[in-house]
DNA sequence: CCTCTACACCTAGACCATCAAGGTATGAAC
DNA sequence: GTTCATACCTTGATGGTCTAGGTGTAGAGG
């Protein structure tokens, strides 16, 4: 639906959850509210997302109960994953910037 | 290098050729000292990426002479690519501001 | 009780753009 | 006459996203 551009998804999630554990489903809901309805994180693509990133280091899993007594397996962030974060969040910005410059060069 | 997101190429193109025809070599080296050297497009990529575009109907090739008397293929911007790149900025800008949402959002 | 919806997880395969790493050829300069 | 910048191209690998499935649980409504 969304064609979300590589790599914005870890930016996404590792942001999301520096304000605490969140499970997968709950997550991706999360995004979506935040980015006013606009991003639709495909559970196709965050499952693989998440386990990948916990390969790496970003991110640790926690099987647990939500709220409603459901189970469910949390991720919260890592020191490594927020390492990331700060780095991946320079690169987006620095790459972004980069690419409003070149749209707002006026062409003739 | 570079890590260029997908789809941003296509916008980066597009709008650079507004301003008139260029051939290839000239047009990353354009994008390149548009983007004040932090976009950098390999030549593997953009090829591709051109011959692409001309299928689909967004830019036009002609065989010419450089300045300096070198044949090179010079690419146009079509009405249709045009509509393109209104469109792929649109959505662009819209998913762009979608994440910087998320990024602001402000952690406990 | 039964069915439907929402929750919550997962995977396999296809797709496609990017990238790395090559190769060809011309003109100018030294 | 070799080297450099110009200018084009292709092949193969990579890797993230998406499509399209699948599993199972809990609660609500009929």
């Amino acid at each position: 639906m969304n064609d979300l551009p590589p790599g914005a998804l870890d930016l996404l999630v590792l942001q999301t959850l520096r304000a605490g554990a969140l499970h997968g489903y709950a997550l991706a809901r999360r995004i979506q509210a935040a980015s006013d309805d606009v991003l639709t994180i495909e559970e196709g693509t965050l499952y693989p997302a998440l386990h990948r990133m916990e390969r790496q280091g970003w991110l640790e899993a926690a099987w647990d109960r939500t709220d409603t007594g459901r189970r469910a397996k949390f991720y919260s962030i890592t020191r490594s994953g927020r390492a990331r974060l700060k780095k991946a969040r320079t690169v987006w910005e620095r790459t972004n910037a980069a690419i409003a410059r070149v749209l707002e060069a006026e062409p003739a």
